[in-house]
DNA sequence: CCCAAATCAGAACGATCGTTACAGTCAAAC
DNA sequence: GTTTGACTGTAACGATCGTTCTGATTTGGG
């Protein structure tokens, strides 16, 4: 089965919910399918989460803690003020090694299902954005002091074209492709060239 | 009325296809909702269209035409080859311009929405890839050389990346900062430099 | 062992989905 | 003046949606 049978529904549904939702999507998998990949009765779903977009919001909040974590061990591996900016792919690759579930960014892709989201995850949604900027921000700060808002602009908008590469299957190599742009841009900020 | 009276009841379709699929979403959007939107009978769609399938996929066709012959007139304009490349973003401006009703990109945010489409939707996302790299290919040309198709998936990340600005609302002048970006990877496959 | 909490299977709810059928209306063409 | 074709409004179809309810079964701690 496609999840461990020992853990209690909780888990399980969470676990099935990364899976199911953030691979098929979110309004094309029916409650009834994701009960049946969790093997979790409909009664367990609704008291622990309370509704469908309950859980959803839930497996979007641990999604983007283990996001963070996972950026937080890549930045600090970063041996110079330019890696730890470039760590953010460094980080993508991470993260979709240990999650290969995804089609592409489970937020970008929740906030173009759910147009609507109620608050409960359109704050998600927010979050991973403010995450996303305000690290990339800090990370600027030394490449190009002033500019650094700029800059960080450019690498969120060459991580958001990384991200939809995988949608769009093209590039082939999103990473790769995705972090050459952004160091491109950088290279343009160094004070004195 | 969002739709003139007079118009057929194909052309009505396809011009509150456009609005309301691309701006709320195809899934969030029902049949219904759709005709009341367009003042058209149900038994119009069915027989101009076949299905609700059938009807996305006339209009992302009308679209993908209008989105070619914008990015025509602006690559037309272009006075060097680097403005040619980077034409891309002056046609996203112009084509947003006309078109506001779009919350980002519509190909790629059908492909989100179902990523289970029937051939004949997958054929037209397909031919959006395929027109954005062909072209981008033959621009990039005089500018890297033998890296022409390296530089092409660069613009194309850029691009990828713009659009998703719309999406995350952030940056929040998408267009700015894609081709800023796409300027500082083109500059680094100029030769002799 | 017993109680209480957790979880189960399954039926059923009303709502909405995409689609089809039916009969009536209107305008232009012959 | 009649015929034809496009279009209309409305009702209904079966399927699926998210959700709730009932009642039995399992499970772990005192």
């Amino acid at each position: 089965m496609t999840t461990g049978q020992k853990l209690p529904a909780r888990e399980r549904l969470l676990s099935a919910a990364e899976e199911v939702f953030f691979h098929r999507g979110i309004r094309a998998t029916g409650v009834d399918e994701l009960l049946r990949a969790a093997n979790v009765s409909a009664a367990s779903l609704y008291s622990h989460f309370g509704s469908k977009d309950g859980l959803v919001a839930e497996a979007l909040r641990v999604r983007l803690a283990e996001w963070q974590s996972v950026w937080d061990e890549c930045a600090a591996k970063a041996g110079s003020d330019l890696d730890r900016l470039l760590s953010v792919f460094d980080a993508l690759d991470a993260f979709r090694d240990r999650q290969p579930a995804a089609r592409w960014c489970a937020f970008l892709a929740t906030a173009t299902e759910l147009p609507d989201a109620g608050e409960e995850i359109a704050a998600v949604l927010a979050a991973d954005t403010a995450l996303l900027t305000d690290r990339l921000r800090r990370f600027a700060q030394p490449l190009a002091g002033e500019q650094a808002a700029t800059l960080a602009d450019d690498v969120v908008l060459a991580y958001n074209g990384t991200l939809a590469a995988y949608l769009r299957g093209y590039p082939q190599s999103p990473v790769e492709a995705g972090r050459r742009v952004a160091a491109a841009s950088a290279a343009a900020y160094y004070p004195g060239r």
